[in-house]
DNA sequence: TGTATTTTTTAGTCTTATCTAAAAATATTT
DNA sequence: AAATATTTTTAGATAAGACTAAAAAATACA
């Protein structure tokens, strides 16, 4: 088969794949909409084909989730977006808050030796920029063990970032200002009830983090 | 203005920058719909488009050319499908004969970023894989000083390699086959007049060149 | 259970990029 | 110069992917 798809419907497929994520249910025309930041309409429209492609189920009214293609379809794709990431990150100088929109762009180059070589080229890395895993070349992702939200963690714990929720520009940039990336260690020193924010120490200093912050970053206890 | 190109749109101004510097004259719809294999009325709708965003120049029945604004498009386009053809072959350990493909994918994602710090990294190539200049960040291409086609070499002289005039994946797997690279030091030991076919010595051997072959490889006297 | 609200689909339009077939302009021959 | 051939443009269609406005279905809620 191997059907070759444009951008656009690697887009939703991506967009699909990672809504059903989250609540595990078939996704919604609005939701879908919301995210792809487009109309309804549009969405029914593409919906419809990509369910011709059998790249989904669709239900009139129900909302849409992707089968097994389509599935396998949204992991290649996230495999070249993160490992465009982690080359842009790696070996071009970029900032980790510079490289998503350039991978939304190289993420839908065609050839497979091309991901490949990039993958071997990178030695074969398990996670992004990001921290988010990389998908391997049979869609395999690295599952981790025990990490958790920073805002969930408690007094005088000790913990690793290992990722970010939140990979907007303003955010990671808000963490490169406040030294914090992957792999900074940090100690919840404080925790304020009223507003759960919260003090850590890192780096032999003391930050104060919003609630939205911590909750936005992800992290393992040491 | 900054115009934003489509995909199309920039492959046409690349073909038509390139026909024009075959003939130095205006380049004709049909030759046109040639090269971008498709027909004469799909290009007088493209050129119209494109001269309406005042990237060529064109007349009824006469023709394009590119305006000033046009060229610096093209050279822009240009200059990252080299770039990425030598990033595939001098990282990504592509063969010569399979880069171009993926380059004409490559040469369209939008990020002046991207281009520069791909072309540091490769230390600011002059030439691509197939000898072809790179043009740098403001456009400008190293002019080669007296290149000439293996064909028009007198018995007895020696040149090297610097360039082919055809890519295509089967002329340079023949080049493969037969040692034949960038680089290469040759001498011209017979010609054939009945059949302008030469004998050339390379790595002690003797390779015996179609005049079809030697017209398509550029060479440079030592 | 009937009404109001929200969600989703349908219908119709637009733009880009393509195509085929026919008409018009240009170029080449006789 | 007229006839013929070639090139180019026009006219009309199609498909993808978007939009708006209106209709229909599903859900919420009084
Ligand atoms: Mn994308
Ligand atoms: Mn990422
Ligand atoms: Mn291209
Ligand atoms: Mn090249």
């Amino acid at each position: 088969m191997e059907e070759i798809l444009t951008q656009s419907e690697e887009n939703y497929i991506k967009a699909i794949f990672s809504l059903y994520q989250q609540t595990n249910a078939p996704v919604s025309t609005n939701d879908l909409a919301e995210r792809m930041e487009t109309k309804a309409s549009s969405v029914t429209d593409m919906v419809r084909r990509l369910s011709e492609k059998s790249l989904l189920l669709y239900t009139k009214y129900k909302g849409c989730e992707l089968t097994k293609e389509g599935e396998r379809t949204a992991l290649k794709t996230i495999r070249k977006h993160r490992l465009w990431e982690t080359f842009l990150v790696e070996k071009l100088k970029f900032g980790w808050d510079e490289v998503h929109d350039i991978a939304e762009q190289l993420e839908h180059i065609r050839s497979v030796k091309l991901t490949d070589q990039l993958d071997a080229f990178l030695d074969f890395p398990k996670f992004d920029p990001h921290g988010d895993a990389i998908p391997d070349k049979n869609g395999e992702i690295v599952q981790r063990e025990k990490s958790c939200k920073l805002s969930d963690l408690e007094l005088e714990s000790e913990a690793i970032v290992i990722g970010v929720a939140d990979g907007s520009p303003s955010f990671l940039r808000y963490l490169d200002k406040h030294q914090i990336t992957l792999g900074t260690k940090l100690v919840i020193k404080e925790r304020f009830e009223f507003d759960d924010s919260m003090e850590v120490e890192l780096n032999d200093t003391i930050l104060s983090l919003s609630s939205a912050a911590s909750s936005k970053i992800t992290v393992q206890l040491v």
